[in-house]
This record gives structure tokens, sequence and C-alpha cells, in this order.
DNA sequence: AACAGCATCGGTAACGTTTCCGAAAGTAGT
DNA sequence: ACTACTTTCGGAAACGTTACCGATGCTGTT
């Protein structure tokens, strides 16, 4: 079962391959009787264009990398499922790699990336400086890339963000408004600037309402940072009345622990997390969280890939922010 | 910054562009030092093979495709991951499509697959039937193929399966320990022969301790499936004594709405899971669930590929059944 | 009638590899 | 010294497509 291609269906309508080729590509020097009788027995004959073939004559890849850091917060896969959609309609193939939080295996996944010839990136950093220089090199030599979720700061390059500062700060406004003293946020890395950006959020929610800032804690991004930051909040006698979390599951970490131990919630911590997850409607109680707009983020951050690829060269890098919302739920509002 | 070929280095070194391949390609006809030298040189110029080009002289696209119904469970990116790893250690590209659990889209993420020229695939389908035709037409042409956790019985092809028999049968069975009466399990969709194998583990688990076998609801993989299923136990006065759920996203689900209920779990009414989730062991109570080895799974389906890949034509498909362990924690065990 | 311009097509080089065939030189056996 | 074989390499075809250049025939204008 020999793989059917140009030559046979030029040789079947005794036409050239060069005429097939235009019946395929929409070319505008072809009669249009042609290119339908062309596309009608090509298709009756089960010819499918080899891809392969029109990539190297091309000198495009159509290969698309998309570097994320890991696939445990469903944050990740949301994006990249979604930006995938867009690119494979495009005629693009996506190649996804984690990095697991390590940037040694973030490098390593942009050189078998590079190894594979994409035409152009989508990246969420594990840490703002450790690449930073490949990154730098890429991004000079034209290499289109798209940055979402972690970006760095001295790379200019489009980049799809989160506005983490003004959600920090209105989900901060919302423990404040329900009345909690002492609210502790249980932070992300300092090295992002998603973090400091939540930061900042979360100082300036305090400020406005006139109230000493809440202590800042350096935390993760899994359950078991938050199940960790509970226990020795617990042990050390420091339970705060509120919590802010660098997201659901640190949230649903520190809530399991606290619940062990006896605490109610909310009504002796009150807890919020951030990037709404799965589990955030379907753990007792509720989760009131912050959620992101995963959808439209792998979606533009895709457009914005395609549009560089399109034109090539001319093209300024932008940044864009996308929108949110707070979905206030039990676990923090006190009856 | 253009692409530098092969030619770059031969010409360098004036030597033909044969004896490069042959130094790339490990061959035995090049003498060691040569190859030494061209290795390096090729390496000082920044070379990289240009896998496009090989891809077309070899008449391999070297893509493998991979095809999961969804990724709200952890299970399928958890092994799809594990495979990925694998194949591209061996210089395979992987395409990840999600069906949504539509069996058109299935097959409209085979025919994309199919255009990107895939060597081989690995899958896990919607339903047994809906588009076994076409598979039956791949497996036949020689397609390499290996199915994992949703097989059908009529495909002669590689099959990596969990012994969903024997721990559903376990599962059952350590319920029935705990001396609960009424047990009824909250079976996956019917169309799936992993959903019979449980229920048959589920039934020969009654039989064995001469109990009267217990009810069987029809249900879903997903938290909204559990719930659904909880609030008409509910509403209907049927609430059993302990529940055996499909997975543990439908557990949690039903959790959730029984504790809103006023139920007590484990000692209203206890429950295990199936397939552990991350979330098992951080919501309240821990899970009990049956832990399915993702790793291996993902490892095994790759390894059965690349072989058939390597030894295609003379290849006989196997089926490897792998092991499971069921986690006891505290959402079955009354105290 | 001469010419420009357009529409439509064919032929061929090119993309960067691998693979096959054969050449050259060296080695060993007689 | 002749043959046979091995080692090491070069040349060229091939993979399937697209892009470029040119050829042909037709239409319309002057």
């Amino acid at each position: 079962m020999k793989r059917i291609t140009i030559k046979d269906v030029a040789k079947k309508l005794n036409v050239s391959v060069s005429t097939v080729s235009r019946a395929f590509n929409d070319k505008y020097d072809i009669k249009e009787e042609t290119k339908d009788l062309i596309l009608a027995t090509a298709k009756s004959l089960g010819y499918r264009p080899n891809p392969i073939a029109r990539k190297l004559i091309q000198q495009r890849s159509y290969n698309i990398g998309i570097i994320v850091p890991e696939f445990v917060n469903s944050y990740f896969p949301d994006v990249i499922m979604e930006a995938q959609k867009v690119l494979i309609d495009k005629g693009y193939q996506v190649l996804i790699m984690q990095s697991h939080d390590s940037s040694e295996t973030e490098l390593k996944n942009l050189e078998t990336l590079l190894d594979n010839m994409v035409d152009g990136l989508i990246v969420s950093l594990i840490r703002e400086d450790d690449n930073i220089e490949k990154y730098k090199e890429l991004v000079d030599a034209k290499m289109p890339i798209v940055f979402f979720n972690r970006v760095a700061d001295k790379l200019d390059a489009c980049k799809v963000v989160f506005d983490d500062f003004k959600w920090a700060f209105f989900a901060t406004e919302h423990l404040i408004l329900q009345g909690y003293e002492d609210i502790v946020y249980l932070s992300g890395p300092k090295h992002m600037k998603l973090s400091l950006n939540r930061i900042m959020g979360f100082e300036k929610a305090h400020r406005k309402h006139k109230r000493e800032v809440g202590k800042i804690i350096p935390c993760g991004f899994y359950m078991e940072d938050g199940a960790a930051a509970a226990k020795l909040m617990i042990e050390t006698n420091n339970v705060p009345r509120a919590i802010f979390a660098a997201n659901d599951h640190c949230a649903i970490g520190a809530m399991r622990v606290f619940k062990e131990y006896g605490y109610n919630i909310p009504n002796d911590v009150a807890i919020v997390g951030f990037t709404e997850s799965r589990l955030a409607e379907h753990i007792h109680p509720t989760l009131t969280t912050v959620e992101q707009p995963t959808k439209d983020i792998g979606i533009t951050a895709a457009n914005l890939l395609i549009e560089q690829l399109e034109n090539k060269g001319m093209f300024v890098p932008q940044t864009i922010v996308l929108n949110g919302r707070l979905n206030v739920r039990e676990s923090s509002v006190t009856h």
C-alpha cells in the first residue's frame, strides 16, 4: 500500500505536477475547472499532500513548541489545549514539554524543540533569570516567541499575562471587607514577577483600608506547600484569621491541615485561593478563588504567535493583559 | 543567520556529504578518526542535522500520535507524559489530541494525525464500537498502534490494560470486610470493557462472601456525575452504607453532596474511589482508592510501540496487564 | 496586422538528507 | 606478482513537494 504522490495524480490526468500543486495551494494561475477536476480525482485516489516534503521545500517546520513548568495544576493543560486548537487549525503541529520546575530540564526541552526546528515557541518560564541568555539569543534571532503566565521583564517579546496585581487586590479586599483582621498571604516564589505583583496587590488593599499590611510567607503552588505552611502556623501558634493562598492547590493543602487540627473554615480561619481549579467547587467548604481566563490566555497566545509567524520581521512585541473574576464561595464568608 | 547544512560541514573538511552523514549515523564504513573530526567540527560550526530532510528520505515521519478522551482527570496527562519521555529519547515527536468524550472529535483527531503522517499511535478509545472500522483499517494496514485503558476486544492490536476486574474485586472486598452491607457501585459507562470488568469484580467479591450483589448504577467519570448520583440517592431515600465509585472524581463529587446533606463519611456512608488522583490524599476525609501504575502504563505503551515500529511486519500483538494497589484511607474505615 | 497583456500551463531546480554503487587503496594469502 | 577481500570514501540518485521561468494561445487595442 504505497502512498499516493502528487505525480500519481498528475499522471492520471495528464497534467504537470506544478498544476496539481497549484490546485492544492489555491494559486491564482489555474483555471477553476481544472482545479476542481484535480481536487476531485485526487480525493478519489486518496491523495494526501506529504507535509514533510512541503516543509522541506518551504523551509518551515510548521512545528510550534510549548514549554510549561508542570501539569499538576489544571491551569497549564487548560491553556495549552486551547492554544493547540488554534494552532492545529492553521496547520501547525504542537510539541508540548514540561520542565517539572527545573531550569535544567527547561533548557533541555528548549534544545529538543530547536532540534525539531520549531517555527515558534509558547513559554511559561520556571524562573525569570535562569535561561534568560538563551531566550535572549532566540528573541534577537527573530524567533517568534510568546511568553505567558510566568514572564521575564528583561525580554522584549510578546507576553500574555494576567492582571495579578489587580486580582490579588480584589481577593485581599474581599477578606478585609468580610471583617477579618490579620490576613496572611501565602505567596508564590519571590523570583517570579507574578508573585511580586500579587504581593503588591495584597499590600495595596491593606493600605486602602488603612490596615497594617499582613504577613507575607513564601510558599509554593502545590498542596504539600500549603499543608506545610499551615502546619507551621499551627505549631508556632500563629494561625491568622484569614489566608490568601498562592493558588487553589496551596489553599486546599492548607485547608486539609487546618481541618485535621479541628479548625473550622471559614469560622476559625477564612481562606481564598487563586487560579480557579476544578476542585474549588467540589471541596468542603467550597473555595473562594480568583478565576483566570485560561481559554482566552491560550487563544491569545496562539494568535499572537501566528501573527508573528506571518509578519516575520515587521512585528512589534506586545503585552496583553487579561482580566479575571473573583468567585466568592463558602471558604471566605462567615455566616 | 542561515542554518548550517551538511554541505557546509563537508566543504569545511574537504570530505563528501556522504562521509559526514556516515559520521552522524554511526555507520560502520568510516574511520574512527575522521568520524571524531567531523563530529567535532560539526559541533563547532553549530550544525544540527535537519530532521525534516531525514524524514523525507527515510520515508518516516518520526511522529507518534496520542489520542485520549480528556485531560480532566490527571490519569491521562500522567501516562502520556511518561510515554512521551520514552518516545522523545528515541527521536520521536509526539502529537497529543483530546477527544473530549466525543467520537466525532476522535475521528477528526485521527484524520489530522494521519495527515501528519504519524508512524504510530497510542490510543485510549471513547467508545469501543464507534470508530472501530477506521481502526481496523489501520491495524490491517500494519499501522503500529497500542491501545490502553479503554480498549476494544475486536481489535487485534497491542494493548496495555489495568486489571480492572481484580482491583474492583479487592476494593469491594475491602468494603465487605469492613462490615458494610448494602454496597452500591457507581459504575462507568456500560459500553466500556473496563466498566464491565469492574462490575464483574464487584459481583465476584459479593459472591465470595455469600452476599447479595449490590446495586449497580451507571454513572460517569466526573465530579458532576458523582454529585448527581449522590443527590438522587438522597432524594429517593436510597442512601447505601457504602459506595464504590467509578473513579476518584466521581467519588469526590458524591462525597461533597453527602457532606452538604449532613452525612458523615465514613460513619454514615463509606466510600472508595478508583484510579488514585492527586486529590485522594488531600480531601477530607482522605479517600480510599485503587492506585493505577500510570507511569508504567505510559512507559509500557511507548515501549510496545517502539518494538512494533522497529520490527514492523513480524510482530505479534500482545496484551500486557499491569498491577495496582489499594490505598486504604479514612473514607472507608469506620472507627 | 502588429503588438501588448493576460490566463493557463509545463519543465526543472531546489530543499537537506540518506542510500546505493562503485572506486581506490591497503592487506593478506598463495 | 596475482587475486581476493576489506576498509574507507566519493558521486549521484532519490524522497515529494514548491517556486521560478518560460512557453503557448487567446483577447483586445491601435
